[in-house]
DNA sequence: CCCCACTACTTGCAAAGAGCAAGTAAATAA
DNA sequence: TTATTTACTTGCTCTTTGCAAGTAGTGGGG
């Protein structure tokens, strides 16, 4: 368990993304197009895969992602953004003003893509 | 250790606030204006002292908060949040409204304080 | 149809972090 | 000068994380 709410927006927040990965995996889900299982191991970031697998769990069980089977290939699980995941964008981009502004190693850019990919 | 940014705007922010407790040691400064140890041991959420020690230290190294001694009271440390922290603002706002949006349990108003002391 | 590769996991174990209770040092209050 | 307050620290246990290896279901090639 990561966390439990109880009363208050940030608790709440917590809940979901009060850990060192699942974050991430938003990040990865909304500004990189991940879906795969694969593509969030392969992320370069480290997260191993029990523990990985335990956040799209608890990320599913808290409705920000959905999981499903991709329908041309059975073996490969989609997991996509609801609308509550994706409403977590402006906090995201918060962020991303912030530490753009305090990190300066973090250098964000109108485009925001290229944040990601350079 | 909490967490090593690396050249990612959302790395550095868990480095942050990604763990249980930073998160809300800052919005206690922020919308509660606690400035001392036992301020956010009493809050009711249940940090243990050698954690909640070692957060304040964290966040000092990273400077978002200073420390200094009371100079009405050598006993006491005060607490507070810099620029730096501030600047979370837009951040925290974010997830409250996010919350607000999504949570059933919270109920942000435009009074921010009485979200926090309902 | 058979076999091997691929994908998304699970399992087991060691290491790190969190939680709890008790203790301590410095400063003030009585 | 003795007790109390404040901000911690220490030691121990329990939970969570990280790593390596293993497994089940699906698909593709021969």
């Amino acid at each position: 368990m990561i966390y439990e709410p109880n009363r208050c927006p940030f608790r709440f927040g917590l809940g979901v993304f009060g850990d060192r990965w699942s974050l991430l995996v938003i990040r990865d889900m909304m500004f990189r197009g991940f879906t795969r299982f694969q593509d969030f191991m392969n992320a370069g970031e480290g997260i191993s895969s029990n523990v990985l697998s335990d956040r799209l769990r608890q990320l599913e069980a808290r409705q920000i992602v959905t999981r499903e089977k991709d329908p041309a290939d059975g073996r490969k699980v989609l997991y996509e953004l609801t609308d509550k995941g994706k409403d977590l964008r402006p906090m995201m981009l918060a962020i991303m003003a912030w530490a753009g502004k305090h990190d300066p190693e973090t250098n964000v850019t109108g485009d925001i893509d290229r944040t990601f990919t350079d």
